[in-house]
DNA sequence: TAACATTCAGACAGATCTGTTCGTTTTGTC
DNA sequence: GACAAAACGAACAGATCTGTCTGAATGTTA
């Protein structure tokens, strides 16, 4: 069979955010996807790897699907970022959500020297720079504290939707980052 | 010695905010508290009971020091949730903050049947609890949502604070915090 | 069919994990 | 000083961890 990387990866990524990562052996992630343990060590030098290519998939496809549903968008003003907070409604509240994987890897290997530690930190202030650009993009004055306060909102909401799932922090969440928008205007 | 029991939960604390409860094991424990084996398993029965009971010391420490600081100030309006935000930054800019334990908790164990992730769930919705019931004494209409919209920016800005210390996201969670009181007001 | 690369199952190393057990030694109290 | 409770060190069980290696089976291409 081919696209052994991606069974992998697929499987991988199942396994971390259903029983975590250091519950996660590579001997059952061999099991469940069908493969030879030298195969993931050949696509994979190392667990942490592994690790942190399921971090980086799951960040590209986030971009990827948000850039490409605010495509059109990018020219309004404020507009994008009331598209933005409906987005992340939609987002955090897709059965497929997990929480979010940065916060998984930054928990489970506090040690700030950690590759798989320092690349979950890598991610969230990407986010965070994403969620400025954005401001900036529409006009906001303090874009800076803007992008932060939003990356606080939706991160926070995103643990606790996974928390208690339909509660309604989601929307929620949303509100109040239509709130500080509105505030920061 | 006496207080072994003490002794071995400040070890388990440190230790689980510094690698991880995964990352630390009871031999670790038992030695770096200079305590035999026999004596952790007497005073908890399982490493589970320990990781809970030091979510739940952690958990009551926090409570006991917001509740005195906040207690000449139950009597006041929407003052309460203002001193409130004040409490918030000082207690995750403290040198000793690592995060919430209750994310460690609920992200090392996914598992929602697991105990660890059950009382770690509780305890963020006894977070949740307690701001509504300060929202309430605050004479806040909508008490529910404002309660759960001070979770997600506190739960969120203790997550990006721990993750990028000293960026500055204890105080623009705060200013976060003060524009949504005075919304709902 | 011949040649080549890939993947397979499984053993292996060496370390670690939680939890139990067992004599021995220390400690506190009268 | 005697006695009982507590804590000690250390071994043990049985499972799991990451990573390496080997020879056999499989797949692809010419």
């Amino acid at each position: 069979m081919k696209n052994m990387r991606d069974r992998i990866l697929t499987v991988a990524t199942q396994l971390f955010e259903s029983r975590g990562i250091h519950a996660s052996g590579v001997d059952t992630i061999i099991a469940e996807s069908g493969v030879a343990k030298a195969t993931l060590y050949k696509y994979f030098p190392s667990k942490n790897q592994l690790i942190i290519e399921y971090l980086r998939q799951k960040s590209n496809r986030f971009y990827a699907w948000i850039n490409e549903k605010l495509a059109d968008k990018k020219s309004d003003s404020q507009e994008i970022l009331f598209a933005l907070c409906d987005l992340y409604e939609q987002w955090i509240t897709t059965p497929e959500f997990n929480g979010l994987p940065f916060h998984i890897g930054s928990i489970e290997f506090p040690d700030p020297t950690h590759p798989v530690h320092h690349y979950s930190v890598e991610l969230s202030n990407e986010l965070q720079h994403y969620l400025s650009g954005l401001a900036v993009l529409a006009g906001i004055k303090d874009a800076q504290t803007l992008g932060q306060q939003l990356t606080i909102i939706f991160e926070g909401g995103a643990m606790i939707e996974r928390l208690s799932p339909d509660c309604g922090a989601a929307s929620r969440a949303k509100n109040a980052a239509i709130t500080l928008i509105k505030a920061s205007i």
